[in-house]
Formats: structure tokens, sequence, C-alpha cells
DNA sequence: TTGAATTACGAAAACGATTAAGTGAGAAAA
DNA sequence: TTTTCTCACTTAATCGTTTTCGTAATTCAA
């Protein structure tokens, strides 16, 4: 930190008026002359002054610091691409409207330990928003039940305001068009039991296909953790190995589909010719290179966009914010990775 | 933010101590007793006592807060797969020491807009990192030439500490085995000229074909921007519309050098039996899906680590501390897009 | 001309924590 | 016994802001 700062004191001795005065001419109060105004503005630029977030924070309890709280199963941390989008987006959008953004710590390993609430009050956060953390952590539980105004994104709470994309739809989307390209003989490589995303996925999976009267075999629903290559890999296999392979693979998601994309080409074989393979999510890398993949796109910059707006109506208006789930649609890229069979 | 804060008053009237005493027991100061402080902490817990951040910060002028400086070019801010891996990396290092990371403003449409040292010094970073920015930004010199504790990534400055990546080696390394698979036709897309890691790629890339005693035409070396598949798809086109066309390409990165495979493939060819193709990162995909990239795998990990180690000693030890340059290596994946010849 | 309203500012407390300096009691040293 | 230390606290100032409540001077209404 710097030596000393300047400060309202500063101005205030250099302009011969109170603290006071310094203080409401740079916050633009009505009670202060427009003369005076510009005259302390000008004294407060050629002195170099910068207000001071920690003594404004201590005083008006208000710190323009937004607390992000993100886990996954993989500790990726910032390197899961997908959160990462949604985390760019939500940033921008607070950033224009004057917060920062500022990591609540996800490291457990830490001497200095505090649990996620401790730490949003230790600095003091005006909100949190949560992802895709294993939301049945009592530590996660405790910083949703406390008074902190709290956004959460992909998993709801009854009483919190949440973001979630449209599982139900995605699925439902990509499933028809497998449909629609002839296959019936459709596997899902689904991502771990316990998260809500998988759940949704899962059950409009049966649904759809039920709607379609389309029936599959037990062995073609099977569990790969989410953004694994290597595991996709093994269960790709698994699943081609079956005396009646599937014709189409669902993935959990696009990174775990180039696993399969491997294990296919792996046999001699090719995507979509040989065996058909679909995403999740829409990945950059996924929508560049060719095959290119048949996915949905998450539309992460209004998932992240949606939430800091809310996110910032719930602490500027605690009361009057309506609590709600917002659903957000991908689109389905119809892609290469699926042929027609 | 909580209605109100328990604070250190309150510890002090449930326990009939001075404020001050509170304050020493909780920092376990010598000239308290054992017998009071572990009331005082017993206290403390039982009425849910943290401590402030902003109340802290100021009286101590240690926030505890480490502000991360991030542009690219192409403004993929936390979506940069070789960026977020080392802030990553650089988060958890900081976090294990008791720091927090807190975004600088990088956009400068917002409403509030302050340079990044006012930001800096709003905020009362104890210090700073700056990765892959554009260096020349006044502001930018601005921030480093302050006296707040600065470490650069991929830049130098002569007074300033800083963590580059061997580009010198690693395309030596790259270029050398490239030429060992039989190959003398070595192209390079090479990323926007202007910074200085492709200054010191660009010089190793001719300063080994020399040693090598390689002639390359002049159209062989172009450029294209970094993370930019179309546009390296582009020049590739041309490059392969030459005459007399390269068997290998170098690319800016990994991600770029997907539109080379996209390239090739487009025309029919295969990677690596007509055409070669080399990148840099090592980025996860590139190192996972095939053929799998020949590329210089960055030690991301290494690089975020020690630029946190050294920024936290940096803020700890002002003035004993060296201000040195400090070489990360990576480290050559040979992968399979760069064939025998 | 007088009382009320308005304008432009100042004094001071408060936010929560840290810390230098001071204090009183008992223990040790002389 | 007197002096000097230690020990275990307390007092009070301070960090930089904000904000409530004054208050003096000026303007306005009647």
């Amino acid at each position: 930190m710097a030596k000393r700062m300047v400060s309202l004191k500063d101005i205030s001795k250099a302009c011969g008026v109170s603290i006071a005065t310094v203080s409401k001419a740079l916050n633009d109060h009505s009670d202060i002359s427009k003369e005076t105004k510009e005259r302390i503005r000008a004294v407060a630029d050629e002195l170099g002054y910068h207000p001071n977030a920690a003594a404004q924070a201590l005083k008006t309890n208000r710190s323009n610091n937004i607390g992000v709280l993100f886990v996954d199963e993989a500790n990726s941390g910032l390197t899961h691409d997908y959160f990462s989008h949604v985390l760019d987006s939500f940033k921008k959008k607070a950033e224009q409207e004057g917060f920062d953004i500022t990591f609540i710590n996800a490291d457990k390993t830490r001497t200095n330990n505090m649990s996620y609430l401790s730490h949003a009050i230790y600095r003091g956060f005006d909100g949190v928003v949560i992802a895709c953390v294993e939301f049945a952590d009592s530590e996660v539980t405790e910083l949703i039940n406390s008074n902190i105004p709290v956004v959460t994104i992909d998993h709801s709470f009854y009483n919190r305001i949440s973001i979630v994309s449209d599982n139900i739809k995605g699925i439902r989307d990509l499933v028809t068009y497998i449909y629609e390209q002839g296959h019936r003989k459709i596997a899902y490589i689904h991502g771990s039991e316990d998260t809500a995303v998988t759940q949704s996925r899962l059950s409009s999976f049966y649904k759809t296909l039920q709607e379609l009267d389309v029936n599959i075999p037990d062995e073609y629903v099977v569990s790969a953790p989410y953004r694994n290559i290597e595991k996709s890999l093994e269960v790709t296999n698994k699943l081609l190995d079956l005396p009646d392979p599937p014709t189409c693979i669902l993935y959990p998601d696009d990174f775990a589909a180039f696993g399969g994309y491997n294990a296919i080409r792996m046999r001699g074989m090719t995507v979509p010719n040989d065996v058909s393979v679909a995403g999740y999510d829409g990945i950059e890398i996924a929508r560049r290179i060719s095959p290119v993949m048949t996915t949905i796109v998450q539309d992460t910059d209004k998932i992240g966009r949606t939430a800091a707006t809310k996110l910032i109506d719930l602490i500027n208006n605690p009361k009057g914010t309506l609590i709600e789930q917002i659903v957000i649609e991908g689109t389905l890229q119809p892609g290469e990775s699926v042929g027609k069979i």
C-alpha cells in the first residue's frame, strides 16, 4: 500500500473548508454550492486524491464488492470452460455497475481457515454468487441461509434467486434432433448423479425417449464424471463393446465428449459415420474443430449477466426483489458429430 | 451486508475487559494471560464474531488482498485458457498465504471510471499481478511505476519482478524437434508483433533455423492474432497455396493451431501425413484429442505459483526482495501432429 | 420591519480495529 | 524495607469517511 494516502483532511486543509464539506462536495450533495464543489474537486485532482474503500465500507456498510464461490468436483476452478465464461460475463456486468469481484476462498487447506460465510462477512461482501458447487455442503447451506444477498447458478433453493440453464429443454432438443436423424439406439453417459443439473437432464432424457416411443436397454445409461476425457473414453468403450451397441452417445459435456471422439477413433472408426456423438455446453473448441460437435450451446453470457443483474437488484433492494428461478435456454447446435441413419 | 456485526466491543462487554484486551487476545499478543485469552476466544466464538476486513485495513494499511490485472487483445478475460490456468495457480498459492484475489477492472466503459492505479489505491491492494496486458498502455506503466508491489507475467520491466516463460528455449526445442523429424520447409504463423512474447519467439525461431542451417523464404513467416481459429485457418490456406508450400507450420498457440487442423482437413488432407502442425502452450484439449498436438507445454502451475510467491515476498519485504526476472521453462510434447519426413 | 424559510457550511460522533503509552498490583531484587 | 521489575491489563488516539444535527448568514414573505 502507498505510504500515506491523500485524504479528505488534506483537501479540507488545502481548501480551508471542513472535512464534512469536502466529503459532501465529492459526493455531490445538494447542500454545497456549485463554486465550492468545483474548487474542492479541482484540488482533489491536483493532490491526487483517491477515496479509501476500506474507510467507506466501514462507515457505510457497503463494500461494492461481490464474492464469488465456485467449487467443482474436479476442483478445476477458473479453468472450467463453462464456468469461466459465466463468470466472465458476470464480472463484466458487475463491473459496469461499479462492483468488484473477489473470490471466496475454496481452499480448505489454508492456515487461516474460515468458513465461506465467515469469509463473506469478513470481507463485507454486498452479495455473493454461488455456482456449480456441491450444494449439499453444510458450509454452502450456511451461506445460503445467511442474510447476505445470494444468487445461485445451476441449482435452486426455494428461498433464493437462482439462474439455471434449461436442461430439460436442452436434452429434449438434443434427443429429438438425434431421433430425427434416425437414431433409435441412443446411449447417455451422464455426469455425477448428485447434482441438480444431472438430475434434470436425466429425467428429461427418459421423458423424451418415452414421448418418442423409443426403448433403450438399461446398459445404455451410465455415469462418468463431468469434464473427464479419460473416463468417458473408458465408458464409451464399454458401450461399444455391448452386444448391441448404441449408434449415438450423449456425453456429460463437450469436454467429456472428446473422450468419445478419441475412443471411437482409436477403434479405427469415425465420427459420425460409425458412431454419433453429442456433447453439452457448446464450448468454443467444440464449435470450432471438425467434426463440429452436435451439442447444446449454453448461453453463458446471459447466465452470467442475469445473475449479476439480479444479485445487484437484490443488493439494492433486499425486500422488494422477487425471489425467482430464472431459466435460461440453450440452443441446439446441429454440428456434424451426429450422422443420419 | 449483515445487519450489524459482532464487534470487539460486544466481546469486551460480555467479558468485562477492555476492547484493547480483546483485540490483543484474538491476535495472540504476549501481554494477555492465557486464561483471559481462552475466555475471550470462547466468548468470541459464542457470539459469532468475525473480524472486519475494512476496519483492519483502515487501521493497519494492509488489505490482505491482491489485485489482478489482465487484458488481452481479444478481451477473452477469464476464458483465456493459458491465463486462466496461471491465475488459478496464482490464486491457490495466494489463498494459502491468506490473501484474497480481486480483479482490477479492465472495463473502460463503466460509469465510475478509474485508472488501474486509482483502482488499486482505492481498494488498498497490498500488491498487484499484471499479466498479458498491452504493456505499453500508459495506465499500465503508471501502475508499474507506482509504489505498489508489482509482479508482471510474460513481460519484463527493468525495475520490477517478472515471471516469464522461456520462449527462447521453447521455440528452439520445438523447431529442433521438427527439424529432427526431417522437416526443412518450416513456416511460422506468429502472434501479434507488438508483444514481448512474440518478439522472443520470433527471434528464437530465426536463430534456431540459422544454427540448423535451414533457409526459409520470407513468405513462410506471417502473422495472425493469438487464439484466433478463423484467422489462422485463412493464413494456413495462404501458406498452403504457395508454389512451394511448407511441410510444417508453427502457430501462435494451440488454439490457433486448431485453425490449422481445420484448414488442412478442409483441403482433404490430414495432419500430420500431408502437413505437420505445431502449437504452443499445451492447453488441455490439445493434449487430449487426436492427433495429439505437438506443442510446448507451459508450466502454468509454476508460473502462477512463482508469481504469487514472489509478490508476497515483495509485499512482506519491499526493500529486501531481489528484483529479478524469473524464467520458467516449458516442456516439449512431441505429440502426433508433426510427422516424420 | 420582522419572522420564517432557505442556503451553505461546520462540529462531532461513529464505523471496528490496532497500538503506543500508561497504570496498578504483586513479585523479585537490593 | 525500599526499589525495581513484570505482568496483565486499560486509556485514548487514530485510520478515512459519512452523516446527523446545528448554526450563521442571507433571502423571502407579509
